[in-house]
DNA sequence: TGTACATCAGTGAACGCGCGTTCACTGATGTAC
DNA sequence: TGTACATCAGTGAACGCGCGTTCACTGATGTAC
């Protein structure tokens, strides 16, 4: 592989120079107006000006471009949420709370990927890599989460795995239910960074953890 | 419009004989195979034994078709969750769990209407019964959480909007993350019954509603 | 530095396929008299 | 009760379309000497 230094914002290579970015960056396009399902692999071609044969040669098919899609997808959010934990500094509940906003932020800003890593049905038997990017994103919040458990005496500490399952499913279903552009969204009073807060907040209080002094 | 009486279990009625309600179970069977863009308007139709042709006497498009699925899911949805909550006997503490496994029961049991309801994109705007009926089950919920926020002294009880949106987005986040029979599931140590259950409790126990008795 | 060759990203034409949709039709069922 | 007519669920053939996939190809880039 003969490699042209991409400069920043600078593209080229071969004919069309990065074609391969320039098919996700399509199919992630496409797949924000139109949902998961919403374009073909001759779409992807099209968008990205580029004959229907094209794709063949950096991906086996459709569905290969959507697990590379997913575990890029996997991959930036784990490290959005490594930042956000920022290793509990300045404390581990503050560190947490960041943890949670920017599950939703991610939802938000970056539904296309959302829905590939969790919506586009890519079988995680078939994509291997494609799981081990989403443990690895799991592992961040599990991790937040031990740090958060040892701030308690030990004899009251919940199990952190249990914890993590329970901040995950709960921002995930604030996410996908009320956290993405969807004009067809159901509207609530509140916005879903509130909604997740309170929820936490209530949580964490329920487990016992101390507030910050 | 005749009616034929529909006898427990006997179908009659034209040629085929309550088309209307074979295609549905076509599409349910075919969803909960493939998922919810696992099947074409003509699979319906040679699912359901029939020429391609004849749904367009029931269904406008593919769309119609989808949106029914839904708006009978959310249907039962609430009539599911309503017989749980059983105005809150014996005590609304003991209701509301019951509630809570309900829903990942349906989830669980209905996957293909659970898909129709929350993963079909049906448009909210178009078919705007399907959003009505969405709201009543989610009205059952809200139901619940304002009878057992009267359990509590007035000056500490929570809103119970809050509440529901609360209860709802993690029994849907474990519902959608763990719940399905999906073999492509991340395994987790414990039934997303218990993950629930567990959840609930910490969050209440957080609210300070008080325990049974 | 120049030349001949190898590599390989992208072409464009072609294919078979199944889909959505339409249409005039047929034939069973329901009903007016 | 019988007959003539109206209704309407389902037929089957047809259409245009775009998709996925293949293939021999071309032509720009990289490299050995």
């Amino acid at each position: 592989m003969t490699w042209h230094k991409d400069g920043p914002g600078g593209r080229r290579g071969y004919h069309h120079g990065n074609l391969r970015e320039a098919l996700i960056a399509a199919a992630l396009e496409l797949i924000s107006k139109k949902g998961p399902a919403g374009f073909t692999f001759a779409d992807a071609a099209r968008a990205a000006g580029v004959s229907p044969a094209a794709p063949y040669r950096h991906f086996r098919d459709r569905d290969a471009l959507m697990a590379d899609i997913a575990r890029r997808g996997f991959d930036a959010f784990a490290e959005a949420l490594s930042r956000a934990w920022d290793n509990g500094r300045p404390t581990p509940r503050a560190a947490f709370e960041r943890v949670g906003r920017v599950y939703l932020d991610f939802a938000a800003k970056e539904p296309a990927q959302f829905s590939a890593m969790f919506e586009s049905s890519v079988s995680l038997g078939e994509y291997p890599d494609v799981r081990e990017a989403g443990d690895r994103a799991f592992n961040v919040l599990r991790q937040a989460c031990e740090a958060l458990a040892a701030t308690m005496p030990k004899d009251k500490r919940p199990p952190s795995l249990m914890m993590a399952l329970h901040i995950w499913s709960l921002s995930h279903g604030i996410a996908t239910l009320f956290g993405r552009g969807d004009a067809a969204r159901r509207p609530i009073p509140m916005s879903p960074a509130d909604l997740l807060e309170a929820a936490v907040l209530i949580y964490l209080d329920g487990l016992g953890v101390p507030p910050d002094k």
